[in-house]
DNA sequence: CTGAAAGCGCTTACAG
DNA sequence: CTGAAAGCGCTTACAG
């Protein structure tokens, strides 16, 4: 009565309609309704079939809070991340709903930044929760979420961000990433690679600086030159100018990017030199971040980091712990991959 | 013995600590320790205290599932959105976590893309797990996500998305945006404004561009000019070129932009034309999409439309409805708010 | 073949 | 002031 006339919305909660309604509805126990439908137990066909009828007509959904409490297992998983709103925990994010949704696992998503209380909040919350395992993404490599995560009594993985000791990981394969784009150069023929990346405070800086200088040494090239700056286009422009103003040796006629943002600014400057980009000089960037590499002049060819695929192998291994089988300790480098557009020419023959 | 001396991981799966381990250590029943731990009932401050030091050495977390089993509240709920990777459901996501984080309320990701058979999967899986509601979040407003939410029996709030009739919306007041926009310019004196924007089939394209005409109607100025395309900086360029090449009458001194990439590529294909903004023409972009708008040269002025914000009303409207309180249906426009960078200038007296 | 009972981990009237 | 009992919605041995 005091919701009157007014035209307001106040949802009419309907009570669910229980296991119990299902089994009056057929007149037959709760126990034997759980078993027909769960396809337990034996009962004549007749029966189970009409439970399950029923079932179905009075839209009869499991409460799965009561199923959880007795199995012991909630069927969701809890994902921390402090780059929930960035570039690279989005498709990690996406791999591992993929690989849980089928198994009717559902995630909780759970922004951490980069505080402790933050995390702490969302930790205990997915404890009380009792999710029944953890995922750990975020945006460096190096970098450890503001939460500790041992000893939590649940699985725990780590996907892209920096992992616990003895702990189980999925990382990108930043070498194996610096080398297809080296490698791929060589394959066109390119004499003079530099590599244009980010600050020195980041380790993967150094892990693909070191691949590109094995590489360039195992094909006998001329000394590599390593210039690092910021993550930014503007870094891109700079980078160029000191490459190309006043240059006393040759000027390179390749550029392997940190990433895609520095090779846009390559990109950029080199045209703005009159220098025709793949013809004069090979780019190639890093994260295939669409929207930059496709809106680059000519669009980029780039390293993917294959995150989604991470994210999918980190969730279906979460699902393998829960399940109580055996995984070994470790840290897992996934694979990379070149995208091939058009800042860069193809290899010959391929 | 199983897991023998191998190094192989399986978690080890603590039992956890139930209310009955504390009322055991601490000598009372359960029902005690229970209105020890929650404030309730009259005890010995003794009691209480006793019990509740116990827990906490113990590390005594309650189980929510079994709370929420006999309270019928989860303390969960749903985002379902087709936009999950993408631009305009993260801000979205971030106010709503934000607002219910506090209350003690997670929220279970749902990409449900524009796939009816993923978005029905999510759905049920939702229903099961009895979340206390639903928010509907995407990446357009003229444009459903393909489920079906009327009649859930819990309540749904939509999110910058198509909502449902009759139901409770919340959506960015685009009109408001683009009369920010243009009345900026004719702050800063601006004479010829053209709109550079998205293609016809957006109905945001539509509001912004009525907007558009009726301020410039308004304060007497030369007839509008609206020219729609791709959300593409390509198109940014293409337009710059349409405008300036063989122009018959005056050339523009703004151009108000349907997006952020579109205008990133009005500023490119102006410079590269020898025209400075914003000194010979000024831009204004839309969305204020960080990695574009700080990297364009200059830093574009844009709209913000406040997603973040609007994701914070979402959820907390949300709350109020799960509380059992009414509220008017109907679609609330928030404001959007200006951010003025480099590519126009600073109104006079601002 | 079917059902009564116990129990998952809590909370909340209700007795005592 | 404290505890026994009932119950949230299920499932699973165990009887019959």
């Amino acid at each position: 009565m005091d919701d009157a006339s007014d035209s307001t919305i106040k949802t009419a909660r309907r009570r669910p309609v229980t296991l119990r309604d299902v089994a009056e509805a057929a007149g037959v126990s709760v126990a034997t309704a759980s078993k027909a439908l769960n396809d337990q137990g034996r009962m004549t066909a007749e029966t189970r079939t009409r439970v399950q009828a029923i079932a179905r007509e009075l839209g009869f959904r499991p409460n799965s809070l009561a199923q959880s409490l007795l199995r012991q297992r909630s069927f969701t998983i809890g994902l921390l991340t402090n780059d929930t709103y960035g570039r690279f925990s989005l498709p990690v994010m996406a791999g591992v709903s993929e690989a849980l949704l089928e198994k009717g696992v559902s995630v909780f998503l759970c922004n951490v930044e980069d505080d402790p209380r933050l995390g702490q909040m969302h930790v205990d919350a997915m404890l009380e929760k009792r999710v029944d395992g953890i995922i750990a993404s975020g945006k460096r490599l190096d970098r450890h979420l503001p939460v500790d995560l041992s000893n939590l009594g649940i699985p725990v993985i780590y996907a892209f961000t920096e992992p616990d000791p003895n702990s189980i990981a999925f990382v990108s394969d930043d070498e194996g990433g610096a080398r297809l784009a080296v490698e791929h150069f060589i394959a066109l023929g390119c004499r003079h690679i530099v590599h244009v990346t980010g600050p020195e405070t980041f380790a993967v800086v150094h892990r693909r600086a070191e691949a590109y200088r094995a590489v360039l040494a195992d094909h006998g090239r001329t000394p590599p030159r390593v210039m690092m700056g910021p993550w930014s286009e503007n870094w891109g422009h700079q980078a160029i100018a000191e490459l190309f103003d006043d240059a006393e040796g040759e000027t390179p006629d390749a550029v392997f990017c940190g990433n895609d943002q520095i090779a846009r600014g390559v990109v950029d400057a080199l045209r703005e030199r009159g220098l025709r980009v793949p013809e004069d000089v090979g780019v190639i960037g890093f994260d295939n971040w669409e929207i930059v590499a496709a809106a680059t002049r000519p669009p980029l060819t780039t390293i993917d980091m294959n995150l989604t695929a991470l994210g999918r192998e980190a969730g279906l291994t979460l699902l393998s712990l829960v399940d109580g089988k055996a995984v070994e300790p470790g840290i897992r480098k996934l694979p990379c991959r070149l995208v091939v557009r058009q800042s860069c020419g193809r290899p010959p023959g391929d």
